[in-house]
DNA sequence: CTTCTTACA
DNA sequence: TGTAAGAA
């Protein structure tokens, strides 16, 4: 019942540069120019065809916004190839020590100390209170 | 017929 | 960026 359709052990999902134009909406011309300048680089066929994937469209579509949001190629050169969401993060961060729990189970007699390493110090602060 | 490259506007 | 010409 199923029709399996040209289902090639190598079956990336490409495009030609005609249904990339209908995808991003974008011409010819400004796929292309956009290649030139780094910002994709989609594979070629045997015959030097463009073969774009669904990545390289996902780029366009973003290129294409950041392009209007006023950027230019460089910029948007400089987003794509570098993981940086320009964000001065002045994380503080006191140690993210996660306070793991111990999974101890009911019944087992080796059991010092069931505080997290983080509260040893008070810990033994109370308990020597305690124990005066 | 579709796409590519080069080049001019 | 659009478009023309010639090749693939």
């Amino acid at each position: 019942m199923n029709k399996v359709k040209t289902m090639n052990p190598r079956n990336d999902s490409i495009y030609p540069i005609s249904v990339v134009m209908n995808m991003t909406n974008l011409s010819a011309r400004q796929i292309r120019y956009y290649e030139t300048h780094g910002l994709i680089k989609p594979a070629r066929s045997k015959g030097n065809q463009r073969l774009y994937t669904p990545a390289d469209v996902e780029n366009l579509l973003l290129i294409k916004s950041l392009l209007d949001k006023g950027l230019n190629l460089d910029g948007i050169k400089a987003i794509m190839n570098g993981p940086k969401p320009v964000e001065t993060a002045t994380t503080t961060a006191a140690s993210p020590t996660a306070p793991l729990f111990n999974p101890q189970r009911p019944g087992v007699p080796k059991l010092t100390s069931l505080y997290p390493v983080n509260n040893q110090e008070a810990l033994n602060d109370l308990l020597k209170h305690k124990h005066k």
